[in-house]
DNA sequence: GTCTGTGAAAGTGTTCACAGCG
DNA sequence: CGCTGTGAACACTTTCACAGAC
């Protein structure tokens, strides 16, 4: 308990806002972009600007974390794009097992996005016999049964279900049992998952309720 | 400035929290699952003990919006569910454009969950011209040039974007031209849209990151 | 001059706790 | 009694504004 704390280091476990991890991700989306337009500096008001947010939104946000930035010169993009994958944890790659080969997990078989972002899709498991065999981008489908070896000799670290709802929360379970430490739903149920394993959901339908409530509301607004 | 108040009904149009409107729809999936199993009537603390949230958090939620429940009962399934979708917009059926059929687009082209909540996938474009005229899921695909035609003839009112992210602000573009009041976009880029236009983003790589920092927090966490 | 990092102020959202209704 | 709806207390987030670094 004495020690000196190491410099340029904040908690990272301690109670960060998911509002705060959302808008990181942002941040190293939009840096990679600048990057690529060739840009290799900027600032908190061009990131800011770029998305949306304030100036001192962003500052702030990577407050929480360490000082990255150089007073008077703004963030080196690809120091800070090291600095959030290392927040975020993908400075590594993370083994992802997909369960559900129907068309929504197909389209995750093939998305291109994962890999260069430190996620590879390692595993894919359904419950239709039929299935199992066949190789989907090269991935090959096993039985759902086989969750459990795959996971637990230790080559998966999170799981995607996307089979129907029903069936989501007892594939979760599985998933756990077999050692995975986060899971990222695509079924439309709420999953109960024990303390020390994460879940995002991602519901397709709920996304366009947003958008239609949004919408909805100003012709309201409108309207009247 | 005098008049009364019509009972039962809030602003709406007014500043309500995204937050709010996401448990919104949380709520109206859990009811519905609630009906599914039989349930008639609920409570506050029901309906929040299975998404994770307090039960005063659930009434405030609602408060925003009128006053739906029975003091000494609870909630009427059926009643709520109505209300929300109301509030929601979705107690209409919306019509939906689909920009690039890709794996991404052909698994929402296929999505089962959109129909039962109100939106219809009415239309979906591609730029490949090899892929025009075919038929996926009974939608025929149409040239992207098409949009403006199709959509501005007042049949669409949101769009989905599924195109890669080096296309994404041009087809939004289009898609804002043409009409549509909101658009729900799949490519991991923020699109600059003007005033009046809704969007949500998908991005599926951030979902992943999302989750990976919870992991490797907690493994910071007890590493540490 | 530019831009960060950060306390203090302002603004929002959440929880508490209870009056009032069924 | 049980449960809603709600003002008041509390907690949290965002914005402001400025000292310090380049």
């Amino acid at each position: 308990m004495s020690s000196s704390k190491p410099p340029n280091s904040r908690s990272e476990a301690g109670s960060v806002p998911a509002a705060v991890v959302n808008r990181l991700s942002l941040y190293l989306r939009e840096l990679q972009h600048l990057v690529a337009e060739g840009i290799q500096t900027t600032s908190s008001s061009q990131l800011g600007e770029r998305l949306g947010f304030s100036d001192a939104q962003v500052r702030k946000d990577l407050a929480h974390f360490g000082a990255f930035g150089h007073p008077g010169v703004g963030y080196r993009c690809d120091e800070l794009i090291s600095e959030i994958r290392r927040i975020l944890g993908t400075d590594r790659v993370w083994t992802v097992a997909l369960v559900g080969v129907g068309n929504l997990g197909r389209a995750l078989l093939g998305y291109k996005g994962f890999e260069s972002q430190g996620f590879r899709v390692a595993a894919a498991f359904d419950s239709d016999p039929a299935k199992v065999g066949d190789r989907v981008e090269g991935v090959e489908i096993r039985s759902i049964e086989e969750i459990g070896q795959i996971v637990a000799r230790g080559a998966i670290d999170l799981g995607m279900v996307a089979v129907p709802a029903g069936f989501a929360q007892a594939v979760a379970d599985v998933l756990v049992a077999a050692g995975v430490r986060g899971i990222v739903n695509f079924a439309p149920v709420s999953l109960a998952l024990p303390e020390g394993v994460s879940q995002v959901g991602v519901d397709l339908a709920r996304e366009l309720e947003q958008v239609s409530f949004a919408v909805a509301s100003r012709l309201r607004a409108e309207g009247a």
